[in-house]
RNA sequence: CGGAGUAUAGCGCAGUCUGGUAGCGUACCAUGUUCGGAACGUGGGGGUCGCAGGUUCAAAUCCUGCUACUCCGACCA
């Protein structure tokens, strides 16, 4: 993408109403623009954040043996009177009515709807186990919406519902899930710490959150530093095989946040140089809820003997637009952003330092055809700008690498790349370098491991 | 929903106390000099001062009401 031709509205100065670093980065980066308390519109850059972020929560459910499907934001209202959320819910549900008087709601969440759809065409234990989820936007008439779209009205959320015939068949789902969640925000650069959560409205028994360590958490967490260095499951875990070694192995070491911890327990269990307590961002959740909502909604399945039972139910949430500061607040410095290779806009910026240099914009000019040949997904600033302006810009949308040709270079052959993450800049000849970063580029995208 | 603030040019702000018809920085347009960390000069365009009502010869400024947004708290993926 040229510069030129792309919509990247960057601001030089701090907007006011910005209070966490992620909110303000990502208004200056040009990601996003508040249309109204807790409602964000996604320009070009962000948007593009978030459908990386979501390709890999595809590929990793699907990967898990989730499938995907779609269900719509708007709701009848009957579906949530026969589970008896409607009333007990509360203003945190948008209630809408259409123009013949019937009762909708926009969808803060969508157990109820999944249980419909199950209950209307599975019948039989033999099409179980069911995985199914969708990744759509939700709303939750917050109190006080803030800190941007980490804590918005409108949210982007990935839900699976898994419908099995037991309370062990739905552990290995839930297991499944887990194993998905590590290998998703692994793939992100992040390191998320799954802990023992409250069940909260949704109900159910057995839970974790996936915590993100960040100064600006919403809430303490306390765990143990070794299960910062527990292994990732590899690409090529049989999710059809017992996975409950690698459940164990991360959960483990103690870790809870401040709803659930005793500090009795963390302090006695856990040796001093190794505690962590620190504040963290939740970016997942896994819930198994029995048949809370398969009794009430009647979602039954006739058994190998012929009685009806129950399903046994989980949903497993991961909040897409809450991610995207999330990674902000785990990867950035003084100067603006800091990409995963994974999960940035653009892997690479090739800057023009001189637009109206001739030699200049032709190396520019055929280097950016040989990126794309190359496979990297690359921003190219052939704007007019001065050098100052050109490389601020870069290390605020925080693109991994700046590829940087100007007049001298350009007439040397020389071309120089600097890595936005440690500073390091690398002198080679130009014809080097599009191999040299597609190189550090491949292994980084994580989409092999 | 309780408490505290803010609203003046795209963005960041001053002017409001003490009423006289709006200014600074930046961004934008033109032009010239620059050209490796947001460079400089010259010229220019852009605001019914959040909305409504009132007081006054005269309101960004004083009074009344409303709205939006932000922060703290309770709540929450």
């Amino acid at each position: 993408m040229r510069l030129t031709n792309y919509f990247l509205p960057t601001l030089k100065e701090e907007p006011k109403e910005a209070e966490i670093v992620s909110h303000r980065l990502m208004l200056r980066a040009g990601m996003i623009k508040q249309q109204a308390a807790g409602l964000y519109s996604w320009l070009p850059l962000g948007y593009k954040v978030l459908r990386k972020i979501q390709t890999i929560i595809e590929q990793e459910q699907n990967r898990a043996g989730a499938i995907q499907m779609l269900m719509p934001t708007l709701q009848p209202a009957e579906l949530w009177r026969e589970s008896g959320r409607y009333d007990s819910f509360g203003k945190e549900m948008l209630r809408i009515t259409d123009r013949h008087d019937r009762d909708l709601l926009f969808g803060p969440t969508n157990e109820e709807m999944i249980t419909d759809i199950f209950r209307s065409y599975v019948r039989s234990y033999k099409e179980l186990p069911l995985n199914l989820y969708h990744i759509q936007w939700k709303f939750r008439d917050e109190i006080r919406p803030r800190f941007g779209t980490m804590r918005s009205r409108e949210f982007l959320m990935k839900d699976a519902y898994s419908f099995d015939i037991d309370r062990e068949a739905a552990e290995k789902t839930y297991q499944r899930m887990f194993v998905a969640y590590l290998r998703t925000y692994f793939r992100m650069g992040l390191t998320a710490i799954p802990m023992r959560a409250e069940t909260g409205p949704i109900g159910g028994d057995l839970s974790h959150e996936f915590i993100v360590l960040a100064e600006t958490g919403e809430s303490a967490v306390f765990c143990d530093r070794d299960i910062l260095q527990k292994p990732i499951p590899a690409r090529d875990t049989d999710f059809n095989g017992d996975l409950s070694a690698i459940v164990d192995e991360w959960t483990t070491p103690y870790a809870a946040t401040e709803d659930m911890v005793d500090m009795e327990e963390f302090e006695q269990k856990v040796p001093e140089e190794r505690r962590i307590a620190a504040r963290g961002i939740e970016v997942g959740q896994l819930f198994y809820f029995g048949s809370k909502y398969s009794a009430s909604m009647n979602a039954n399945v006739t058994e190998a003997d012929g009685k009806d039972v129950a399903v046994h139910s989980g949903s497993y949430g991961i909040g897409l637009t809450r991610l995207v500061p999330a990674l902000i607040e785990a990867f950035h410095d003084e100067n603006g952003i800091v990409w995963p290779v994974s999960v940035a806009p653009f892997e690479v910026i090739l800057i023009n330092l001189k637009a109206g240099d001739e030699l200049c914009s032709k190396t520019c000019d055929s280097l950016y055809g040989q990126l794309q040949t190359a496979g990297l997904d690359v921003l190219y600033d052939d704007t007019s700008g001065g050098a100052g302006g050109k490389f601020a810009n870069a290390d605020l949308v925080g693109i991994p690498f700046q590829l940087i040709i100007g007049p001298r270079g350009a007439k040397s052959g020389e071309a120089e790349i600097k890595n936005r993450k440690t500073g390091e800049r690398e002198t080679m000849p130009i014809e080097n370098a599009v191999q040299y970063l597609k190189d550090i580029i491949e292994p980084e995208r994580r989409d092999t491991v």
